[in-house]
Order: structure tokens, then sequence, then C-alpha cells
DNA sequence: CACGTGACATACC
DNA sequence: GGGTATGCCACGT
């Protein structure tokens, strides 16, 4: 399995998460079947397209993984409130805009 | 091949 | 909530 072949699947993942959710990046991972490579997913988003959804890529604990105030961390807060994400203070409250597990399906589904 | 680094995670305190 | 420590994996030096 080259490098490759991992980030575009996780890429593909990341495609599926709807506007309006949000992922961490061990549970991106884990569900594009690369569990405790959240690491990688950081890399893969770095070099990926910008019309990939990054912006709905977060941390396990519900914070931006930028530096507050930088440039990149204001344009997702943006981006994500645009989407109906509430960031309070650097933070996205998880278990309302969580990617729920029953969207799991629709996955499965679509790796057929 | 050892080492440092990074868009991370988990366990403790 | 914040801070520290350890584990993790890919990459460049």
């Amino acid at each position: 399995m080259t490098n490759k072949a991992l980030e575009s699947k996780i890429l593909k993942t990341l495609s599926i998460v709807p506007s309006g959710c949000v992922v961490s990046y061990g549970q991106l991972a884990d569900l594009a079947g690369l569990p405790g490579r959240a690491r990688l997913v950081g890399k893969c988003l770095k070099s990926s397209q910008e019309t990939t959804p990054w912006h709905r890529v977060i941390r396990s604990d519900g914070k931006i993984a930028f530096p507050p105030g930088s440039e990149l961390a204001e344009e997702q807060r943006t981006l994500l409130t645009i989407e109906g994400v509430v960031v309070k203070k650097h933070r996205v409250n998880i278990g309302i805009f969580g990617w729920k597990p029953s969207l799991y399906t629709l996955l499965a589904e679509l790796e057929q």
C-alpha cells in the first residue's frame, strides 16, 4: 500500500463529511482504515487542493489545529461559521457538530 | 541508521 | 479548563 493510496483514501473519506459537521484527525484516519495515523492526515491536508474541505478537520479535543489568531485559524473559523458550525473561543462542540456514527453506514455504502 | 519535527491522541496531574 | 509526558508515524537531515 503506497503512501499515495493512503492519502487518496483519506481525502476520499474527508469528501464524505457533510457540510456543517466536523471530524478529528484521528477519527478521519480511523474511518479511512488507518488507525493511529492522525499525523499522516495532517500531512495530506497540507498537500491537498484548496477545494478539499480541510476546515472540517479539527483536533480530538475540539480545538482548531492552528495557533489562535493565525491566518489559517481565522480562515477555518470563518468557513465553519459559514456552514453553521459554532466556533467558541477557538473550540468546536463536537457533541453537536461532530460526525455522527450513523453516517458511517454512508461511508460503507460508498466504499462498495 | 539515529535524530528532530510535525495541521495528532491519550493518560495523568 | 490547562500543562506535561509518552506513543505514534512519515520525512528530511
